[in-house]
DNA sequence: AACCAGGGAAGAT
DNA sequence: ATCTTCCATGGT
């Protein structure tokens, strides 16, 4: 058993963070704890590490606890909850913006990443075209019929896992047949090693998402978002995003959700962060 | 009841 | 290359 106490400069929102990973089912959030339960996969190990949330907005503080593989497991976190981004300077940076006071209003709000890169690209394909509710509902049913659970923990289906199965055990779910031979398809790669996420860190954003368009059932959208939330980018705006147009409806005030022409000029001023704009554009709709 | 949902592939032009 | 249709099902 270790334990480790991490201090971050803030703002850094944990409250936020939590109530946000509490809308999925499969997260083990405890808002009375302020905690919740990580499940990580380190070299074919799985691993629990509890995250406790004891500092302030200004001054946070984490205390983390886990039972083994603590180095890995802390640099781990540390990515997954983006400890190490300064979201200061991403404030700086949207005061001079049309999205300031956007940016007020959730102020502190981290990118929190998916716990993992894998389970990441499968929830992106499985929540194509679906609203929150039912996407939630779907991937919770396959990780309770086809994941693990340790420590009372559910961690998703391994590659190997999902590869074998057939687009007939999907669809007992209730996935389309379409979306059961992608998730079995991108298994398959990822299994085989002509897929591997490890390799990523040394490529751009273009490259990467070259890379995984290539893939049946994996488009634009899906590339944007498991770069943001697989691998922590920030410096993506997933234009296709109906979440994203009914926003910047709202926000803007616009009559009718921007085309994409309107889209490209509004981000402009947004960037390197555009990651960020998207996260916060998201959260004033929920 | 009709239309939409935090898309993408396949077919048609 | 760009436009249209289909996918499947729950939510509103």
């Amino acid at each position: 058993m270790w334990q480790e106490t991490i201090s971050i400069t803030g703002p850094y929102d944990f409250d936020l963070a939590l109530y946000r990973l509490k809308l999925d089912p499969l997260h083990h959030v405890d808002m009375n704890n302020k905690s919740v339960k990580v499940p990580i996969q380190l070299d074919s190990r799985q691993l629990v590490v509890e995250v406790v949330g004891v500092g302030s907005l200004q001054e946070p503080e984490f205390i983390l606890k886990g039972t083994e593989m603590k180095e890995q497991a802390v640099d781990r976190l540390v990515e997954i909850f983006g400890w190490n981004i300064e979201l200061i300077k991403i404030y700086e940076h949207f005061q001079k913006t049309e999205l300031k006071s956007l940016f007020q209003q959730h102020y502190g709000t981290p990118l929190v990443l998916d716990f993992d890169p894998f389970a990441c690209l499968l929830k992106c394909i499985i929540h194509q075209q679906l609203n929150l509710s039912f996407a939630h509902t779907l991937t919770e049913r396959f990780v309770m019929t086809f994941g693990t659970e340790h420590e009372g923990v559910w961690f998703y289906p391994t590659p190997e896992k999902v590869a074998s199965l057939t687009v007939e055990q999907l669809r007992e779910l209730q996935f389309s047949g379409r979306k059961a031979e992608y998730v079995i398809g991108i298994a398959e790669l990822v299994a085989s090693e002509k897929l591997r996420f490890n390799i990523m860190d040394q490529m751009s954003d273009e490259e990467i998402a070259k890379e995984l368009t290539k893939i049946r059932g994996v488009g634009p959208w899906t590339a944007q978002n498991f770069l943001m939330f697989g691998l922590g980018r920030q410096n993506l705006f997933p234009m296709a995003d109906i979440g994203l147009q009914n926003a910047l409806k709202r926000y803007y005030q616009l009559d009718q959700k921007p085309t994409a022409e309107e889209m490209e000029k509004l981000k402009k001023p947004w960037e390197p962060y555009l990651s960020y704009a998207s996260l916060y554009l998201w959260r004033s709709i929920e």
